[in-house]
DNA sequence: TACCCTCGGTCAAAGGTCAC
DNA sequence: AGTGACCTTTGACCGAGGGT
């Protein structure tokens, strides 16, 4: 069961092995499956070709006896089965570790035995057979007639060894170490983004507002429920002709912003840096954090193709009344969903961009030590993000979606533009009335104003 | 000979031995090899059988290595490679042609020849082996690895003479390692970039004018000098109070479209798309290309850290007079600048992104089919450049760098649209008299106005 | 009806072997 | 030690068949 899923391919998931095995992931599977039911497709995926063959990572031309595989791959297992062959490996079954040119660190040994993929030249028969069976390729779904007695035995054997192995441990992989270490990062970043979501998920309740500078925010102990905000004012509203309380939303835009922060603040290298460069940092991270936060929540967890809040009301501003940039700002978000969306960014991508995203040494104003902290700390994200696409998507096309990854970020830094143009724009002519009715934040103000 | 013949084995048809001597059957060969050429597919052509070995004129088993060539000139091509052998030809070379027995006249020299084809026996290894390099042996089919370090650079030698010769028809082969594919991609790119620069840096001479429309010029031959462009016309601007010539420089900027026209005509994939298509993707993408040409040759060439043309004068819209748009637009053209500037752009990376830059599948209104065929090649070029600064700036650094040249594209596009809205508000309004005045082409105008 | 998968089969062209 | 006829293996490509 879990290979199938696991394999579930393409775009969607195709996570890396722990983010499968992760218990509060459980949901997120069994959801996976049931999609996978409710289309009666159980092994194969509609549209999207595999991109990487499972056992030697040249491109795959579709799936082979139930695994995204190459032509070659595919070819070898069939005989191998057929002929009922036996293969010995005369390196202690080390090809694909072994052999590596000494002094290379180990992301260049992983990197160029990504970009140099040609396994099949290092792996001899025997480790390939190895391989195949380990991808999980089923002989049982090879039709043609076994050749002789002894390719029936090894077909049964095999059988036999993956019903076994299913919840057995798999054989240690020539990339655990890189994966370890991806899995590791990523992890790290799911438990930060668990934490923040009940901040934005709830939202200010209506009519309260928050009064903290953004620097209290920043030197503050972490707050993670709207409830814990201390001096949490309650100023509803007057509609000044009726003289009623206006009714309005909880206030997800402040809160997806205090969660940006909340956010920025658990990284480790913030105690690296002193409390002005944060700031600077944090001016400059925030709006693009946030947009890829409620753009991804959208698609993600409410599969809208608008923009949402968490409420499931239609976020952004909404009326049409702000004329010229309002709507340039609004065709901006949407442009922002649409980019993640058409690129189908999972939930692995949309964390490490985020990190990237923030993690900017280029922000003018930061000290140069910061700089280079920040700039280390980037690296390791832009680092885990590229490993992490070869991983998923193969040599071949694994960099070209690194690219596309890292295109959105382009998208979010005209976004943020667009955004405090507008801002400014709003407070300083016509939307002066509006603005006072809105609850505007000094926090608000204070990031839009940089 | 005889015996060979008969035990031409197995299934496949290997041709007779016979055939090879009918005079008729050169014709044959010919055509197999012009068949080849068109088709692109230098590897096979499933019926039709080469008939003689290239190297030693023995009957040919088929194509080895790119060559039709017989069984033993393929394995001694091989083996050579293999072991990294240097031999030396004892009778200067002359082997083949001279050294023949005295006292044989013309005709029997020649009919022995042909009626004892046996090359090898009258070759010495040295020549056999210049033969088969000569013939266009590839020793980048040969899978295998090399033995030893001499190996690997009699390979790369072979493969540097035989580019030189042949002029580029290197053919895409799978197993082709990923540094050699980075080698030939840049200098292939190379080679192109040298042919289009004499368009740039000559420029249109004074006062003339290129009439020609931007599909005239997409579905025209390659032209690589302005002195060869159809009808020229000479126009010079008069000015209205004076009355006298307007003196105008070489117009630098048409003859920047114009190379990055004739630099995408190029791509060895534009053979595979329709007009229609090229048509789309150029205008999408040559304000681009020649906003990162100049910007690079200014930078790289003319070390300057101000925009300028080959002749040394400033380029861009360059007179404040153009009002706020004008100067957005000419801050953006000094951003890109900038940008090169701040990554120290070099050659590679700089060819590489022109590449990238200019196959966007994702531009609007390509066919789907189109639109995978550019897809694939942008592939390529992505795929070099995170190869290429993987192993120039190692695996620490390598993938930042990537995603900051990455970045430079964004700047490039939002650069075009800039240049696109100065370029329509200027038609539009304020600048009527003053277009008029500069000496637009109608290509210009069709670029700028998509 | 018309695709689109993935199956098996095919064969040109790789590499390897071993008398000579 | 080299050679090359013969052999094995490989994998790109193609038609078949079953599913949507």
């Amino acid at each position: 069961m879990l290979p199938d899923i696991i394999s579930v391919p393409s775009t969607s998931v195709k996570c890396l092995s722990s983010e499968v095995l992760l218990p509060e992931d459980v949901g997120e599977c069994e959801e996976l499956e049931y999609k996978i039911t409710k289309t009666q497709k159980p092994m194969m995926n509609r549209g999207a070709c595999p991109s990487m063959c499972k056992v030697c990572r040249h491109p795959a031309t579709g799936y082979h006896y139930d695994v995204p595989s190459c032509n070659g791959c595919k070819t070898f297992f069939r005989r191998s089965i057929l002929d009922g062959r036996k293969y010995t490996c005369l390196k202690m079954k080390k090809c694909l570790s072994g052999n590596e040119p000494v002094g290379m660190c180990l992301f260049e040994k992983f990197s160029k035995e990504i970009l140099f993929p040609d396994l099949t030249k290092r792996m001899c028969r025997s480790c390939r057979f190895e391989q195949c069976v380990e991808a999980g390729m089923n002989p049982s779904a090879i039709q043609a007639d076994v050749k002789s007695s002894d390719g029936e035995i090894l077909k049964n054997e095999i059988m036999r060894k993956q019903k076994g192995s299913v919840d057995g441990l798999s054989t240690p992989h020539v990339l655990l170490s890189f994966e370890d270490k991806v899995n590791e990062i990523i992890e790290k970043l799911t438990s930060m983004e668990v934490k923040i979501e009940p901040l934005y998920t709830e939202g200010l309740p209506p009519g309260y507002k928050d009064n903290r500078k953004l620097e209290d925010v920043i030197n503050s102990p972490m707050i993670l429920r709207y409830d814990e905000i201390p001096n949490l004012e309650y100023c509803p509203v007057i509609d000044e002709s009726t003289g009623q309380i206006k009714s309005s939303g909880a206030c997800y835009i402040h809160c997806c912003y205090l969660a940006s922060i909340e956010y920025s603040k658990m990284f480790d290298f913030v105690n690296k840096i002193d409390a002005a460069n944060k700031i600077i940092l944090v001016k400059h991270a925030t709006v693009m954090c946030a947009d890829i936060m409620t753009s991804f929540f959208s698609y993600d967890r409410l599969k809208s193709d608008k923009l949402i809040h968490p409420n499931g009301l239609f976020a952004g501003p909404p009326r049409p009344r702000y004329g010229e940039v309002g709507a340039k700002h609004q065709a901006g978000m949407q442009r922002t969903l649409v980019t993640v969306l058409r690129n189908e960014l999972n939930r692995v991508e949309y964390l490490l961009l985020k990190a990237i995203v923030l993690c900017n040494p280029a922000v003018s104003g930061l000290t140069e030590t910061v700089q280079e902290v920040i700039g280390k700390e980037r690296e390791q994200y832009v680092r885990t993000l590229l490993t992490y696409c070869l991983l998923n998507y193969g040599s071949v096309h694994g960099p070209s979606r690194f690219s596309a990854l890292l295109a959105i970020m382009s998208v979010l830094e005209s976004q943020q533009r667009n955004a405090k143009d507008f801002h400014l724009l709003a407070k300083a002519t016509v939307l002066k009335d509006l603005v006072r009715y809105t609850r505007v934040s000094q926090l608000y103000e204070q990031i839009m104003e940089s």
